[in-house]
DNA sequence: GTCGTCGATGTAAACGATTCCACGAGGAGG
DNA sequence: CCTCCTCGTGGAATCGTTTACATCGACGAC
């Protein structure tokens, strides 16, 4: 492969001037201009960015470390999280630690081993001491989605509250009274906070959340199909469950349907997450929708701010409740349709 | 940041000793062992990969560029990739081509800037210059579920043909007798073979499958409703809609829901490449289903062998129907279940 | 006419690793 | 006792860039 040195050799230049050319610095004459351009147009020379890195101390690339790929909320962040890094500049790599922390850990290693100018992370637990001694040495870091309380770095995130709110008034509506909810793992911020904001939305209607209607869940489809089970086997069992992410409500509906039982006749369901597929389920599933590509975009431009020396901003933004058919058809719809 | 050389310092050694050490060459003596070792702990060195590859000149590192992350079958693939890469000690850049040929080429001049180790594509057009040359100036790269003929890389791919027969076997069974296809672009393998595979089926059944039977899609949802709007404004619409990959097949849905319409009563509807969510569906979807991980496996151990100067080799695995009920009860089901 | 400035260029030193080569000590074999 | 190997080690070159610094000629101002 071609490097600087032939085609200095072909332009007749120093590599110094070729280097100068390449990076459009003022200081080169027309005709060395054109001679370089020419020869790098005849070798086919295109710098390697490997010797680049190492000498400017620049990657230009971003980390991005998800918690899953094939949950489609994810998926789709991390498609805006490349087209907003496209767009300044970056290139990004992605680790998936599928909701592990070994691997999560093993992704960011070798994403610092590789000296990425910044790293986006959606935290599976409380923080590894790797992680945390990241952020100390200073590398630039923005958390998105997910968060570790107490760790100094820009958060990403989006508000659930309100739509939890709308949802369970949705539910009250419509005559529910006994709710349940599959929580996400416990060392995970949205896994703590959906089910907080859940309770809290519950008192306002004085309705409580027994231990029994908190099931532990993983954010993966199994495990929403575990606990799941488990509340169709209790005496009482809810009448309609909330899973915290969108893997977790279609493992819920496979429950639901293993036992011959109908959504949301039998039991209704609603997910956190809402995702283009939960338009096509039988039923459709209703469900709260976060703003994933503008998260993925704001994230990107907190990272780079943060990167290029500009003050990085934390980022909430709401997500809204998308009513659907999987909690029974609210009276308005029925009217109109029976 | 730590480099080789502060560790060097504080073990009282060499650089040499201490790069003997880390790439564990047997001649170094216990003792200095020890002592770099110490060293590396206490200053938490970790070595420069951007340095160690622009000697080396290997990055351990592949690049994965396919044609739509969004489409749950790539990020399958791109999962399985990522694990067998990963166990083989390589990590992965992922490209997302967003089937956009310049987008494409992007991805393949910055892999290829970085001084990937090779290449890992599964094209979304006839191959660009760019490629072209990569391949002839001895990238190693290795084709993954699409292909381009005549260009001297192996192919990993899954055979369809066998399946697309049982498919067809199905819905003659099924009754059905005008089936339409909605193809993906010609400028994909993936996208004339399978519209060539099902016209030979249907031949085998008599059958012939005219020019208005055929809508030119592009691999994205949209196209699929817009394809499948056309088959229905036909003074004859057909009774079933094959769609060329899961994604368009979304689209025809829709499409058909949107007539107020239902599958498969009306219409019946099949899907090339299944995903999880095709269960869920109302109804769930009939699919013909590849062997995901094990290509991309297969696609790893290639590309991985022919980096390591072993012979490659392409490798064809079988896809398979499943059965399930958008396109009618099959008789044996009618029968238990009414 | 001289001096200072400026623009275009080249030389060479980094960046952080790996690795070839040389060197010295110590042991074995004659 | 000398020679030759082997083993452990360090020095220094190298990978392909960028960039500080030196150089040199031309030109404008006094």
């Amino acid at each position: 492969m071609a490097s600087i040195k032939d085609v200095a050799a072909a332009a007749g230049v120093s590599v110094a001037t070729v280097s100068r050319v390449l990076n459009d610095h003022p200081s080169v004459s027309d005709d060395a201009r054109a001679r370089v351009l020419a020869a790098v147009e005849t070798l086919g020379y295109r710098p390697n960015a490997v010797a680049r890195s190492l000498r400017t101390d620049q990657t230009h690339t971003l980390g991005l470390v998800i918690s899953d790929v094939m949950n489609p909320y994810f998926t789709e962040l991390a498609r805006s999280v490349e087209e907003e890094a496209r767009a300044l500049g970056y290139s990004v790599i992605i680790g998936n630690a599928d909701e592990r922390p070994d691997l999560q850990d093993h992704h960011v290693r070798n994403l610092l081993d590789r000296r990425i100018d910044g790293l986006l992370v959606s935290p599976t637990d409380g923080g590894s001491p790797l992680m945390l001694d990241a952020v100390r040495a200073g590398t630039p870091m923005v958390f998105v989605d997910r968060w570790i309380p107490g760790v100094d770095v820009p958060v990403v995130r989006s508000d659930g509250q309100a739509a939890v709110r709308d949802l369970v008034a949705h539910l009250h509506g419509l005559g529910h009274r006994r709710l349940a909810i599959i929580a996400g793992p416990a060392a995970t911020t949205t896994g703590r906070e959906r089910v907080e904001a859940f309770r809290t939305a519950l008192a306002a209607y004085g309705l409580g959340l027994p231990e029994a209607y908190v099931g532990q869940g993983d954010f993966q489809a199994e495990s929403g199909r575990r606990v799941t089970e488990g509340f169709l086997d209790l005496p009482e069992p809810p009448e309609v469950v909330f899973a915290a992410d969108n893997l977790m409500a279609l493992g819920a509906l496979d429950a639901v349907r293993a036992r011959g039982l109908r959504v949301p006749d039998d039991i209704a369901l609603a997910a956190f997450d809402d995702i283009p597929w939960f338009v096509h389920t039988d039923p459709p599933i209703t469900a709260i929708a976060q703003p994933t590509g503008e998260l993925g975009r704001a994230a990107v431009r907190a990272l780079v701010d943060r990167i290029e020396g500009r003050p990085p901003e934390s980022v909430t933004l709401p997500a809204r409740l998308v009513v659907r058919r999987s909690c029974g058809e609210s009276p308005a719809r029925n009217r109109s349709q029976s």
